[in-house]
DNA sequence: GCGACAG
DNA sequence: ATCTTGTCGC
């Protein structure tokens, strides 16, 4: 399985982008048959010596914004973060933490890029191979891809282009506050993606399910 | 060769 | 991501 294929993962520059290629053939982009009650945010915060890391994933009830579950796990960080790599840093602290909840999400919202990503494989379309649930990269700043000046209003946003291809939707949430790059993980569209975004964003600039991840996170090693 | 570069 | 205080604006 592929989560073998990380676990016994001897990191090699060439290999990863060989298993990011042929991951990311397997990507579903359009939406897939979908009742969503339960929606999960995920997030990570890593020590300050960068060895050790707490992944948190918080699961609200949808429309409520409920909190119906939540979990954190904390592990060694093996891998040093490089731009592209992002999922063999911290999916093998995501993974254990999303096995330990009580419920099984509908739809997982991740910090970091889907399909907005150099090879088309970012941290939360690599998650949404593992769940083989619907996910949706939610980043807070560029990986790659150009896109046009986006308006000053709430919901203004601008199509992210690399190459010839549509890789994501650059959205402003927040007045004057930093836009957000929303992608296309896997089992969505990236249409279906935006409109949960922004459903999501009523109060702040991120999503409230990966809002609450990032607090549950919170900084590790700091305490 | 040089710059860019999720978290 | 993390190191860090106060401060300006919605």
């Amino acid at each position: 399985m592929i989560i073998d294929q990380l676990h016994d993962f001897n990191f090699s520059f060439s290999e990863a982008i060989k298993l990011q290629n042929n991951l990311a053939s397997k990507i579903i982009r359009e939406d897939q048959p979908l009742d969503v009650k339960l929606i999960a945010g995920v997030d990570v915060s890593i020590g300050r010596q960068g060895s050790t890391g707490r992944a948190a994933v918080v699961v609200m009830h949808y429309p409520s914004f409920e909190i119906a579950a939540s979990s954190v796990y904390e592990g060694e960080v093996n891998i040093p973060y490089i731009p592209g790599l992002l999922s063999f840093r911290e999916l093998p602290l995501i993974i254990p933490t999303i096995e330990r909840l009580n419920v099984v999400p509908d739809l997982f919202i991740v910090d970091g890029q889907g399909i907005a990503h150099p090879r088309r494989l970012g941290i939360a379309s690599h998650l949404g191979l593992f769940t083989g649930k619907p996910t949706i990269g939610c980043a807070k700043s560029r990986l790659c891809g150009e896109h046009a000046e986006v308006g000053m209003h709430v919901g203004d946003s601008e199509f992210l282009v690399h190459g010839d291809d549509v890789i994501g939707k650059v959205v402003r949430t927040k007045k004057g506050c930093k836009l957000i790059y929303i992608s296309i993980g896997h089992r969505i569209s990236l249409e279906t993606a935006l409109n949960w975004v922004l459903k999501l964003c009523k109060t702040h600039r991120l999503p409230e399910p990966v809002r609450q991840a990032h607090m549950a996170a919170g900084r590790y090693g700091t305490q």
